[in-house]
DNA sequence: CTAGGGTTAG
C-alpha cells in the first residue's frame, strides 16, 4: 500500500494511518511508526491502533514492544489483539503468557478472559483456567455469555461434564455456541444420547442451530448408532440451506460410513465441491473398518493422484487395510513414506507396528517398537499384544514387566493382551498371578474378555474344574465367549459330562456364531447325542447361509494372490489342484485323516473329504510351495478361522514341505514348523 | 479484539 505522508499535518496524519494501520503489513507499519516518533505526533490511541494492527499483521514482538513502556500500555483493546494474534497461530501458552504478563493499569475485559479461558482449554490446563474464571467472575463477568461458554468449553473438552452442567445451568443467557459447546462435550465424553438431548432442548429453547451445531449432532448420531436420525440431520441441512462446508460434509460421510451406509457415504463424498485430507481419511477408514480393505487402498491411491497429501489420519488409515489384508509390502511402502515425510507419532507408530505384526513379520515390528523412544499406553499394548500374536507368551511378559519399569501403568487392554499371550504360550501359573495382581494390585475390575483370556487359559491345561469354579465365583452371568473357553477345555481334556451341560447353557443364549455351533456340535458327538447333534446341525444351516466365503491370500514378491474356494480363475489353478492332490497321498501315508465333521453341509463323505483339500488355505500353500524357493516362509492371511481339520493337515505339509507356515486367521497366528503349532491351540 | 466444528492406533 501506498503510505501518504502528511508530515505538517499531525491531525490528518493521524486520521488517515488509523485507518491504514487496519490492513497494513507490518513492514508498512514499521515505516508508520518511524513517521509518528520522527514527528512526535503518536497519540495514545494511535499507539494502541497501532500495536493491534502489528498483531493483526503477524508481528507480535513488535506489537509488544510499541505497547510497553508507553502511556498507551493501559490500552486493553490492543493486549486483547496480541493475544487473540497468539491464539490464532496456535500458540496459546504464548496467549497465556501475554495475560498473565499485563501491566496493572490494563484492566481485563471480557474479550480478555475469553481468550485466556479458551487458551486454558486447548492446553488442557484446568486449574488455569479456574485462576481465570476467578478473576474473570471477581471482574463482575458472572454471567457473560463468551466468558461463560469458554469456560463450559474447558470444562467440556476434558471430560468435566459435571463442571460443564453446573455453569450452563446458571447461565441466564444462552446462545447457540453455549448449546453447540455442550452437544461436543457430550459427544466427546461418550454420552451421544445426552447431546441429542441438548440439541432437543436447544430448539425448544428457540435458538436455531447452524451448522457447527449440526456437526456435533452428526457425530453424537455416529456414536449412537442412529442412522435415522442422522440422515434426517442431513436432509435439515439440506432444507435449510445451511453452508455444507468439508467439515460438515466430512462429519455426515464418517456417520454413513461408520455405521455401515458405505454406498450413501460414498455418494455424499462424491457430491462434495472440495475435499481436503480429512474428507478422503474420513472416506478411507469407512472402507478399511468395513472390512473392504482393497477399496480403501485404492481410495488412498486416488487421494494422492488427485494431488491430496495424506495426513496421518489417511495413512493410519492405509496401514489399517494392509493389516487386514496382509498387504506387507504396500505397508512397508507406507511405512517408508511416513518415515519420509513425517515425524513418527505414537498413533502411526501403533498403526505401523500392528500392520507388521498383522502381516506376519514380527521381527520388523520389534524394530519399529524400539526406534520410536516416546512410548504411550497404546503402543506399548499393541507391542504387547504382538508378541502374544506370535506365541511369544515370554517376551509379552518380559515387555510388561519393561512398560512397568518406565512407569507406564497398565489398563485393562494391556491385561487383555498379556493374559491371552501367555494362555496361548501355556504360561499358566503367570497367568493366574497375573490376572490375580491385576484385580488386587492395579485394581481394574475384570472385564469378559479377562475371563475368557483365564478360563481359556485354566481350561487349555487341563485344569477345567478351576475353570468352572471361577465361573461360580463371577458376579455377572458368564457370557456365551466364556461358556465357550471352558467347553473347548471340556472336549479337548474329555471332560464330556461337564462339557455337555456347558452346551446346553451355551444353546440357551441361542448363539449364531457357526464357529460356536460347530463346537457345540462336536461335543454332542462326543457325548454321542446324536439327535442334539442333528438340532445343533440344522441351526448351523440356518446362519451358515450368513456366512462369508472363506478366502485366503498369500503374498509372493509383492504381488498378492487371493484364493477361495469356488475360484477357477487362477492360471495356475491346474497345477495348483495337482499339488494339493500330491499333498494330500503323501499326508495321508503319514497318518493324517480328514476330519470331515468340519464340513457343515449334508455332503458324501467322500465330497466332504474332496472339500477339506480345496479349503482356500490350502489352495494358498500348494501355490505358495509352487512358487518360491525352498527354505521360504509362507505366510497365508485368512479372512475366517482356521478349522481343525486344515490346522491338522498344515502341520503335515509343513514336515513333507520343510516349510515355515505362518497362517494368520480372523483370530491370530498359527506357526507352523517341523509338523507341529507352535500355538498352543486346538479343535 | 472474543467463545463452539470433521478423520486416525491397542
Amino acid at each position: 500500500m501506498h503510505l501518504p505522508v502528511f508530515l505538517d499535518d499531525p491531525r490528518r496524519l493521524l486520521s488517515s494511518s488509523a485507518a491504514a494501520a487496519a490492513s497494513a503489513s507490518a513492514r508498512t507499519l514499521a515505516r508508520l511508526h518511524a513517521l509518528l516518533i520522527v514527528s512526535s505526533s503518536a497519540s495514545h490511541t494511535l499507539i494502541s491502533s497501532l500495536a493491534a494492527a502489528y498483531a493483526r499483521a503477524g508481528d507480535l514482538a513488535a506489537a509488544e514492544s510499541t505497547l510497553t513502556a508507553t502511556a498507551a500500555s493501559s490500552s486493553i483493546a490492543a493486549w486483547n489483539a496480541i493475544i487473540a494474534a497468539h491464539s490464532r497461530r496456535g500458540s496459546p501458552a504464548s496467549a497465556l503468557r501475554v495475560f498473565r504478563a499485563l501491566p496493572p493499569a490494563a484492566r481485563p475485559d471480557s474479550t480478555t478472559f475469553t481468550l485466556a479461558l479458551s487458551a486454558c482449554a486447548r492446553l488442557g490446563d484446568l486449574r488455569g483456567g479456574e485462576s481465570v474464571r476467578d478473576r474473570a467472575f471477581d471482574a463482575g463477568y458472572k454471567d457473560d455469555v463468551f466468558v461463560c461458554s469458554s469456560l463450559l468449553h474447558l470444562y467440556a473438552r476434558w471430560g468435566a461434564m459435571g463442571d460443564a452442567v453446573k455453569v450452563f445451568v446458571r447461565m441466564p443467557r444462552r446462545d447457540r455456541v453455549t448449546w453447540s459447546t455442550m452437544v461436543a462435550g457430550f459427544v466427546s465424553a461418550g454420552q451421544p444420547l445426552d447431546a441429542i438431548q441438548m440439541y432437543r432442548r436447544m430448539r425448544e429453547d428457540g435458538v436455531k442451530g447452524d451448522e457447527v451445531v449440526m456437526i456435533g449432532v452428526i457425530q453424537a448420531c455416529t456414536a449412537a448408532r442412529n442412522v435415522r436420525m442422522g440422515a434426517s440431520v442431513h436432509g435439515h441441512l439440506l432444507r435449510h440451506g445451511m453452508r455444507m462446508d468439508v467439515v460438515t460434509a466430512t462429519s455426515l460421510v464418517d456417520m454413513y460410513a461408520k455405521n455401515g451406509l458405505l454406498d450413501v457415504a460414498c455418494r455424499v463424498f462424491g457430491l462434495m465441491v472440495h475435499r481436503n485430507d480429512v474428507s478422503w481419511s474420513a472416506m478411507i477408514s469407512g472402507f478399511a473398518q468395513n472390512g473392504q480393505s482393497d477399496e480403501a487402498l485404492r481410495l488412498f491411491r486416488n487421494m494422492q493422484a488427485s494431488g491430496i497429501q495424506p495426513d496421518s489420519g489417511a495413512l493410519v488409515s492405509a496401514l489399517l487395510a494392509c493389516s487386514n489384508i496382509g498387504f506387507l509390502k504396500l505397508g512397508r511402502s507406507v511405512h517408508g513414506f511416513i518415515v519420509r515425510r513425517f515425524d513418527f507419532n505414537c498413533i502411526l507408530g501403533t498403526a505401523a507396528i500392528d500392520m507388521y505384526s498383522k502381516c506376519g513379520s514380527l521381527a520388523s515390528a520389534q524394530m519399529l517398537f524400539n526406534m520410536i523412544s516416546d512410548r504411550d499406553l497404546i503402543l506399548w499394548n499393541a507391542m504387547i499384544a504382538c508378541c502374544g500374536a506370535h506365541g511369544r507368551g515370554q517376551d509379552a511378559l518380559t515387555l510388561f514387566q519393561e512398560m512397568n519399569e518406565t512407569g507406564m501403568r497398565p489398563d485393562h487392554a494391556t491385561f487383555a493382551s498379556l493374559l491371552s499371550a501367555l494362555s496361548h504360550s501355556g504360561l499358566v501359573e503367570e497367568g493366574k498371578l497375573w490376572f490375580g495382581r491385576m484385580v488386587n494390585h492395579f485394581k481394574i475390575t475384570p472385564a469378559e474378555k479377562h475371563y475368557v483370556c483365564l478360563v481359556d487359559l485354566l481350561a487349555r491345561s487341563g485344569l477345567v474344574e478351576e475353570a468352572s469354579d471361577l465361573l461360580t465365583s463371577m458376579k455377572a452371568e458368564p457370557t456365551v465367549a466364556i461358556w465357550v473357553a471352558l467347553l473347548s477345555g471340556c472336549l479337548n481334556n474329555k471332560k464330556l459330562e461337564l462339557g455337555e451341560s456347558i452346551a446346553d447353557n451355551i444353546l440357551e443364549l441361542q448363539p449364531d456364531d457357526v464357529g460356536v455351533l460347530a463346537l457345540v456340535s462336536n461335543l454332542y458327538a462326543a457325548t454321542k447325542k446324536w439327535d442334539k447333534v442333528r438340532q445343533v446341525r440344522k441351526l448351523m444351516k440356518d446362519s451358515g447361509s450368513k456366512k462369508m466365503p472363506g478366502c485366503s491370500s498369500i503374498e509372493i514378491r509383492g504381488t498378492r494372490h487371493v484364493f477361495v474356494m469356488e475360484d477357477q480363475s487362477h492360471p495356475q489353478r491346474e497345477e495348483i489342484v495337482s499339488k494339493v492332490a500330491k499333498l494330500d497321498l503323501e499326508m495321508r501315508k503319514m497318518g493324517y485323516i480328514p476330519r470331515t465333521e468340519f464340513v457343515y453341509h449334508d455332503l458324501e463323505e467322500e465330497v466332504k473329504e474332496q472339500q477339506l483339500s480345496y479349503h482356500s488355505e490350502r489352495l494358498a500353500i500348494a501355490f505358495g510351495l509352487l512358487n518360491t524357493g525352498p527354505g521360504t516362509r509362507l505366510v497365508i492371511i485368512k479372512n475366517l478361522r482356521v478349522c481343525g481339520d486344515c490346522h491338522d493337515a498344515i502341520k503335515y505339509i509343513s514336515k513333507i514341505a520343510d516349510r515355515e507356515i505362518v497362517v494368520r486367521d480372523a483370530k491370530r497366528f498359527h506357526h507352523f514348523k517341523d509338523g507341529v503349532c507352535s500355538c498352543r491351540d486346538y479343535w
